[in-house]
DNA sequence: TTTAATCCCGACTAAAAAAGTAGGAATTAC
DNA sequence: GTAATTCCTACTTTTTTAGTCGGGATTAAA
């Protein structure tokens, strides 16, 4: 699990999308106004949320996106990982002479990263995009 | 709290403290080539540690370093504050134009990540280093 | 049927952060 | 005195993240 910047902005974005939610698709631009999110960067991120099934889109003039799903049926995890793709926060990288690969002992922290990953990951198991916008 | 292979080494490096202590100091060089980290890095980090009172070191030939504490009372979370220095993974960063200052409704994600803080940081809380040396 | 709004897509650039290196000074055991 | 070591600062390189750009495709509406 990465924890970047973007998947933030991921978050932002899927939790405006289920906020403000209407009749018809919302714009990107739209979103792009409401929480000041450059439209060339949120048009990258659609992109991939969509590829991951989180939402659908509808091109030409009033397009634009809505939720796949029901909010309360979207994890958290779903739109991070949707966008920073990796799931580990470090590792011992395949091919690489750093870290545990090639050993037969593996490094000493190795477990605990992994523990960590799980750890960070359950967090945002438990967390529905639905649970967002009711704070706020 | 900010998690880099950096922070990782240091717990690495602190964990082979812990279970090759003999009696005299252990010297960077031994940990370098039992851990595969650097001389010249494990240098930068080890000075921070020493600065967060985590290890003493002695100078001169035959020197190196020791641990400050027992390593029941040493948790895996001031090893990693020590060198990391951030408590944050990410943030509304002040006098950013991005995220929530300056505005009277905190973003979204804010208190999201507030959180997520706090989790990271209390799976690193409850290790200690101790811990590390048994599993291995 | 033209136009404007919108998503789609890949490539590119810039900025920031992390990782690692270098060089030399100070200290100390032998 | 010499070799081993910590100490310290500055620098360079690499990697990652953030963000931009340009153009194409689609579609609603005028």
């Amino acid at each position: 699990m990465k924890l970047t910047n973007k998947g933030r902005y991921a978050v932002m974005a899927m939790a405006d999308l289920a906020s403000n939610a209407k009749d018809g698709p919302i714009s990107l631009t739209e979103i792009s106004l409401r929480q000041n999110i450059s439209l060339a960067y949120l048009e990258q991120i659609f992109l991939k949320l969509k590829n991951n099934k989180l939402v659908k889109s509808s091109r030409g003039a009033n397009g634009g996106y809505v939720l796949e799903k029901p909010a309360s049926e979207i994890k958290l995890s779903n739109i991070i990982f949707a966008v920073d793709e990796e799931v580990k926060t470090l590792n011992c990288k395949k091919n690489s002479k750093k870290g545990c690969n090639n050993k037969t002992t593996k490094c000493i922290t190795h477990n605990l990263w992994d523990q960590l990953d799980q750890h960070i990951n359950g967090f945002f198991e438990k967390v529905k995009l639905q649970d967002l916008t009711k704070i706020n």
